[in-house]
DNA sequence: TTGAAAGCGTTACCAG
DNA sequence: CTGGTAACGCTTTCAA
């Protein structure tokens, strides 16, 4: 086995001082003479010397790691909000250890790694987090913030928009651009989030007194696009759709007018959910729900450093404002319009 | 300092054996009575007791940790690749610590930080990569394991499409279909890869007897929109346009369609570079080069398997075959057109 | 099969 | 200011 990194008593060898000399020669506050640590840097400069953190991990119980779940990369809502975790963490000195899953058991698998690497807590942004996950992170005594998903509101900390508020923004909004029969395209039941929107949608439109088809379309483009023609093979041709999220709006869009040759917006209404960079290309131009990205990874930093200090986050959801935005494929005079 | 985890002698003390029974249990193949297996793990379940991979790092010398650095997450390629690197890496026994930079002295800043948690390699998914961070890792003797960027050959290794060639192929595809007078939207020019793609496209291009304007874009859809507008700015307003990927391909067909009142592929072909998932979909059907990211991943991890022995890989270039994807955005005839 | 003990690379504490 | 030493949690070796 090869030793790859130099230690501090490599350094004090070859510099002919202590150990404990080196170590105090990284330690800011710390008393060395200007002529130890002078020799001490030279020597450590010629072996590449970085101290270690990982017998710090063993004395103080913190690793400074935390981990990231992420599942739907293909989402590039979570890509942003990864990278916004990242730059963040790092900003206040963690370190994120990431954390892939395709399904959800297969985060139950990992939860030992990340135990056995010690770290100080779990940020998941996974759409779904199972009951056994969870269990097992809280048998562990790891903290876990959840990211887009309140179904464990009362075991983890959840940080998430206000999904069923945003929802119902959507809905009058769409009615008010003269909408009167609704589509609906959900994610997936799993989703808290899906479920949300999907909730807060069909209420406002009940009150409004505007009937609502829905399909599934899974959160992706294909599966909007899929949801879109269905809702169109019903006997209720929607003249306006909200979708759980852009990719499947952006899918809806194209079925529109390519599937079905309609116009948006001037036959169909379309709204999204995310705000991610695409929705706001000119062949789209779609309007969404802005998720605060940056205010969400905020909220959930906040909570990450008060858990740093206890077993468990005090449970409890984190609800940020959503944001609607008016783009032009909601882009229709206010005043009703006459529907057939 | 709460202690959050517990250890093998929390263990041991409760099942009333010795550390070393513990430490047993948990390895396989250790010679352990069913008797104290049992009190062991009633124990461990009641504690929530996971072994702790930090005194192995020290005592082997290993983390299993590889540092990844990602730059760019708007560009959607980079997190498919990041979504397969995590993933395999996992898959294999090994965890991505993520760190990302904006900028590359921020590589700089956080390599000490890297080298402090024992990283055993770096993979480097940034598009650019600084002569100072790829010094102070080889000093570090950490192997380094570029993606997506040759500059360094001498030094690193790097996994990359065949830029040069993909970029060959885009040419003559893009004349058989008719085009005379080209554009070529640049990325950035600290990109290596984009520099390959810009010099493979113009050396065909030459080659061929056609004229090439060229534009930067800086890699991001709004950029390659400008840069299209730029084109026909100038005193050849060209009929084929490569753009140096995808994002800026798409923001050049916005460009022609919304802001220039041109058709694709009718009056401009336009093909892209990575086949991100947008390429195609509907309203772009991008013609486009597809780089194999879970081939480029699995030849990244063949290094990491080699280098994972050695204080540093050999340096050397590893390339992958491109694949064109012709899609609508180029769809006429291939017997050449007449062209005013 | 079992327990005791060394050692990994640090930091903190102590005596000099 | 300096060097020695204990301690962290684990694996491995050795003796019982």
């Amino acid at each position: 086995m090869i030793k790859r990194y130099a230690s501090s008593t490599d350094v004090a060898r070859l510099a002919g001082v202590s150990q404990s000399a080196v170590s105090r020669t990284y330690r800011p506050g710390a008393s060395v003479s200007e002529e130890t640590r002078r020799k001490v840097l030279a020597a450590a400069d010629e072996l590449g010397y970085r101290p270690s953190r990982i017998p710090q991990i063993m004395l103080t119980h913190r690793s400074h790691l935390v981990a990231l779940v992420i599942g739907g990369m293909y989402n590039p809502f979570y890509s942003s909000v990864l990278e916004a975790f990242v730059a963040r963490l790092q900003a206040e000195g963690w370190q994120p250890l990431l954390v892939h899953v395709d399904n959800d058991c297969a985060f139950d698998d990992v939860v030992p790694t990340l135990a056995s690497y010690r770290v100080d807590a779990v940020v998941s942004a996974l759409a779904i987090l199972s009951d056994d996950s969870v269990r097992q992170l809280e048998q562990l005594r790891i903290p876990v913030i959840a990211f887009n998903a309140s179904s464990f509101g009362d075991r983890v900390v959840s940080v998430s928009s206000d999904n069923v508020l945003a929802a119902r923004l959507v809905a009058d909004h769409l009615v008010a651009r003269g909408a009167r029969r609704l589509g609906l395209i959900a994610g997936l039941v799993e989703s808290s989030a899906g479920r949300e929107r999907q909730a807060g949608f069909t209420a406002r439109a009940g009150e409004l007194g505007v009937p609502v088809a829905i399909q599934a379309g899974g959160f992706r483009y294909e599966g909007g696009r899929a949801a879109t023609r269905r809702l169109f093979e019903g006997p209720m041709a929607p003249d306006g759709i909200f979708a759980a999220n852009d990719l499947m709006a952006l899918g809806a869009i194209d079925a529109l007018r390519v599937d079905l040759g309609l116009r948006v917006p001037d036959d169909v209404l379309v709204a999204g959910f995310d705000d991610i960079p695409s929705a706001s290309w000119a062949a789209y131009d779609l309007t969404t729900v802005l998720q605060d990205a940056p205010r969400m990874v905020d909220e959930a930093l906040r909570v990450l450093h008060s858990a740093a200090e206890l077993t468990t986050a005090r449970p409890g959801r984190i609800v940020v404002p959503p944001v609607l935005i008016i783009r032009g494929s909601t882009d229709r005079p206010v005043a009703p319009v006459q529907v057939a």
